[in-house]
DNA sequence: CGCCTGATTGAGGCAAATCAAGCTTCGTGG
DNA sequence: CCACGAAGCTTGATTTGCCTCAATCAGGCG
């Protein structure tokens, strides 16, 4: 049984899916292929993001534990918007598109849950999309930690559940990796944050999330 | 009959419309508001938006001929995410959230042709959201201008065909009105684009569109 | 006519990117 | 197991794109 991903999506889908795992850094699908199928995160954490720049990107977010894959994918002959790659060691389930779709098609109750799976998303795009207009780097950083102790929860002592790159970070919150390192310093001035190696934990909850009020 | 809104969703739901016209600058709904109902644009032409910091905001997009509007409010108990206001004077359907939702429940067909919109919206809001994060002004002002054109086509004359204030503009690509003008005069002298009034002529569109590959 | 909103233009400042250079960590292969 | 090179991290100096502020100007409208 698939008791991680498409069990809570729909049980017929387990029948047609075949795992695939991923080594640390491997690329599930690249920005621009055509689109074969549709992914469940199984175990493991893959990061969803949009290049820019060769060296650029943008973590739009991470997938772990369940999570969707390739849904944008979804409709007539498109390519991949955006590209995948493991960030740890992970097994996901492939399901062909073709096959998706027509299950979609004959279950109004899976593709019910699946819009209103969409609208949370869109209703996170757009706010995140306002963020990176206006909002200063400082609070883009805050509401980066915020959402990713939300997501990954926190180790006994207090640090974010995630090994993340300072790079990696950075393409999170839609800044450089130097800049991102001199605000997290700052908010270790302030007592906001503490390390502890790449480790993060939130010490001051409330700052933070102030930083993303600012000036609003 | 309501040839231009719901018709093309699902006849059905038309029996449930309620009509709603709009003078320039009313606002159907604000960010914030509990979530009471979606809505279609039969005329005029709305502007969806997010605000920040009182007088800074930014267009999300514009929602003309046909569009649905407050879809993102699908969902338990939620607060529309976003504002929308009449750019000019507007016509809408009304139709209960409560009722949609269990359309949706019951129509498979209509819920499938919803997850392919919203797969297309979450495409488009993703591919923005990096070009905010790492595009400079003046791409994204082209881009802006590429977009406008393509959803509401140009007048005989070429000029694109929507009025629309430098404040909105700047809205829209997400900048400040200042620099929307100082990168739009770039433009005419670069002879990429031709001003008449307030509406704006895309000359040379090979152009502008390299502006947003720029560095990519 | 005078007010008010939006357009236009300039000067100045600041946040964040870029550039540059040393350092540390890690993976790979000899 | 060590050596080496490549990535990534850390830090400072410099540059710059864009915002902010401020002032003037044009046009619509009561």
């Amino acid at each position: 049984m698939c008791k991680y991903c498409i069990e809570e999506w729909h049980p017929a889908i387990c029948a047609n899916k075949i795992n695939i795992k991923l080594k640390k850094g491997d690329i599930l699908f690249k920005e621009g292929e055509p689109v074969e199928g549709i992914y469940f995160v199984y175990s493991g954490n893959i990061k969803v993001y949009k290049q820019w720049d060769n060296d650029k990107e943008l973590i739009i977010r991470f997938a772990e534990n369940g999570a969707i894959l390739g849904h944008r994918g979804i409709g007539p002959n498109l390519n991949y918007p955006i590209s995948a790659a493991a960030l740890e060691p992970s097994v996901v389930c492939y399901i062909s598109m073709k096959f998706f779709e027509s299950t979609l098609k004959v279950n109004g109750e899976l593709t019910y849950q699946l819009v209103n799976f969409f609208a949370s998303e869109l209703r996170k795009s757009e706010r995140r999309m306002r963020d990176l207009a206006h909002m200063p780097v400082k609070g883009r950083v805050a509401g980066a930690l915020i959402k990713l102790q939300k997501q990954f929860g926190t180790t006994p002592d207090g640090f974010i559940n995630i090994v993340l790159s300072r790079q990696d970070l950075a393409s999170f919150a839609g800044a450089t990796y130097e800049t991102v390192f001199r605000v997290i310093n700052e908010m270790v001035q302030e007592q906001n944050i503490r390390l502890s190696g790449k480790s993060i934990a939130i010490v001051n909850q409330d700052a933070l999330a102030a930083l993303r009020q600012q000036g609003k």
